[in-house]
DNA sequence: CTAGGATCCTGTCAGC
DNA sequence: TGCTGACAGGATCCTA
């Protein structure tokens, strides 16, 4: 879920929460969900907050760094006596009692306040690690560049290698290019009026332009308006929104107009995953029966 | 090398 | 109401 537009709003987030805080205790609730000695952070603190791709990288003072993945239905909750930060998969934990039935672990600083790491699904993780770990790391060594540390040319040229495989296959991969998840690639190809379907290499050179300004726009506009945060979940009137509807012209709009042309969006499987799309606005679909 | 499917988990929702 | 299957904002592993 968490994609990275969700991952930069956690760590500007908790950048000015909870760095330099003495760690008085890491409580694991979810043994799955940590990797690493929790008891070794005890008198620690947080002196800086990275992000590479999905994966955000904690850095604690002694060289090591807590390597966090939100995967599907991760989110990062912080919580003192003033009120609440929470960003990362928006549901109802946003708002619920902390730790939750759905908080896997948990840290309490000095001051007292509390930072809750919750995950529904359990397929994200913290894992302490030290710097040889992080450097010998698989994922992170293979991820592919962002969006925006991304050229033109190798954009295009990164679609001809894989030519034979869809843009949204492409798009997802995160060793070709990063940052990008299900929502963001959807909403990137139909600004730019791709059918995710198509294979890479049925993209003229313009259309590959577009689609790389688009994906870098959509992920831009989505962290400048907070990602999925709190502050968005909860409406000034206290009833729970859906940030989606701020700026989401196809994901989950299935059934409803296309913003631009009036036609009924779309939602097929496309590299195993729901996409969603406008028939006419972003053209290639072949319906089969 | 690629593509497609199963898998890890828990929860929700549509359909019967 | 209760059951069942599909599906979910991710990534990996396996097979063909």
């Amino acid at each position: 879920m968490p994609e990275l537009p969700e991952i930069e709003t956690i760590r500007r987030g908790l950048q000015g929460l909870i760095l330099n805080k003495k760690i008085v205790q890491c409580c694991v609730l979810c043994e799955k969900s940590f990797r690493g000695e929790s008891d070794s952070l005890q008198g620690r603190e947080f002196v800086k907050i990275d992000r590479k791709g999905k994966a955000l990288l904690l850095g604690l003072g002694d060289g090591r760094t807590i390597l966090g993945h939100m995967r599907m239905t991760g989110q990062m909750i912080y919580v003192d006596k003033d009120g609440r930060f929470a960003a990362g998969h928006p549901d109802g934990n946003f708002i619920a009692e902390m730790p939750s039935r759905h908080t896997r672990v948990y840290f309490e600083f000095e001051d007292g306040s509390h930072l809750y790491f919750n995950d529904l699904r359990k397929f994200g993780f913290l894992a302490i690690m030290s710097e040889k770990d992080l450097k010998n790391d698989k994922f992170l060594s293979e991820l592919g560049p962002e969006p925006w540390d991304m050229r033109e040319d190798d954009f295009y040229e990164m679609l001809n290698r894989h030519k034979n495989t869809s843009i949204k296959a492409v798009l997802l991969n995160q060793k070709l290019i990063c940052g990008l998840g299900n929502i963001y690639v959807d909403e990137a190809c139909f600004k730019s009026k791709v059918f995710p379907g198509r294979n890479a290499g049925t993209l003229t050179r313009a259309e590959s332009d577009e689609l790389l300004a688009a994906a870098r726009d959509v992920m831009t506009r989505a962290i400048e308006s907070g990602g999925s945060t709190m502050k968005d979940y909860v409406k000034p009137d206290g009833s729970r929104g859906n940030y989606l509807d701020k700026f989401a012209q196809v994901f989950r709009r299935d059934g409803e107009a296309c913003t631009h042309c009036g036609t009924n969006i779309l939602k097929i499987r496309v590299a195993g995953r729901g996409t969603h799309f406008c028939p006419k606005c972003q053209p290639g679909y072949k319906e089969t029966k």
